[in-house]
DNA sequence: TTTATTTCTTAACCTAAGGTAACATATTTA
DNA sequence: TAAATATGTTACCTTAGGTTAAGAAATAAA
């Protein structure tokens, strides 16, 4: 499991055969059950996950109701606005199925990145790829239309469609799960015609 | 006028004099006149821009007509998706107002890092902090009518809606040019009665 | 298994955004 | 200045998402 980890880290750089069981000490990996709520509202946590197996979602409780804004597979990181400026956060975050995740908070990384400098260049050039990708889904998101949105999803993450319940894809996309129900139906209709 | 980058910067590191006469001497400060276009699609740019005054765009053509997605005004940067994963740009830059900027390519960004390797720390964490940043706005615009979000642009960034023409907000809120001038109409109308 | 609960679909009605076009202003530019 | 272009508003009709509510299907719990 922690190859996963590892390939992923090989990406940005190299470590030796020390650096890794140095990482492995550090008790990171976690083994978590769906359902679990890892981040709630009003909560001021300085960890940050990364996804190894399994699936995370982010969602807000508006008015009553929850809306989901982001999902988190496999090779996939979150770190949580709370994280970064000290404030409460303003989401949830949890399990959608059992999850293997890493979880390091503030501390942990100033140990890594005081420790192993190259760590500090991989986080920056992963957080700048990051930047620029999310850049480019909300430029797709605001110039298309909740229908293309599905489409797109379809085509890029046909996986998300399959193993998320359809209302949480719902405001993912940001509709209403009644508007995604009669979009499907939608385009079902325009592929018989 | 340079004042404005290293005050931005003194927010993550502290430079010396030497350092700072030193990234002056790089010759990364331009001033840009109105209406100049500095990437364009299907060019393979590695420049980075970092806005000192004035604001810049980036808009696609799609089907012929443009959908501007976002604006950086001043200590806003835009890393052009292009200039991390080196394939051809899918959209425009281009500058509003005449702009006063600084441009700079990843070549300058080895050397700096290397040279200073404080720049790596900054970048990291200033990267890390837009991540969050960008994740939240995202997050706003998926669970937020048209209307909420051009009420919330007028309560974040009010001289925004000076400052920009309305049929580029209107594609950057996600809507056609005459719905946001009906929304507006219609919010009028609200506060009337 | 039976009962709850959650999830998904469908339908009717309402509201707001998209499409097209005309018109009114600005703002350029010749 | 006059002509051309760009920008903003309004109106009409169409399309699609929001709302409410009912019911079906699937899943979880008793």
């Amino acid at each position: 499991m922690q190859d996963i980890l590892f390939n992923f880290i090989s990406k940005y750089i190299t470590l030796t055969e020390d650096e890794m069981n140095e990482i492995i000490s550090f008790d990171i990996f976690h083994s978590v059950k769906r359902g679990t709520i890892l981040l709630k509202e009003g909560q001021n946590s300085q960890d940050e996950y990364f996804v190894l197996k399994g699936c995370i979602r982010k969602y807000y409780i508006i008015d009553g109701d929850e809306k989901t804004t982001a999902f988190f597979t496999e090779m996939e990181g979150l770190t949580p606005h709370c994280a970064i400026n000290n404030n409460p956060s303003e989401y949830f975050v949890s399990c959608l199925e059992d999850t293997i995740l890493t979880i390091a908070n503030k501390d942990l990384g100033v140990e890594l990145f005081t420790k192993f400098p190259k760590f500090e260049i991989m986080c920056r050039i992963y957080s700048e790829e990051l930047v620029a990708k999310q850049q480019i889904d909300f430029d797709e998101f605001k110039t298309s239309s909740p229908e293309q949105r599905y489409l797109n999803l379809l085509q890029k993450r046909p996986d998300l469609i399959q193993r998320i319940p359809q209302h949480q894809l719902a405001s993912f996309l940001g509709v209403k799960p009644q508007s995604l129900s009669r979009l499907r139906a939608r385009i079902v209709e325009k592929n018989k015609g």
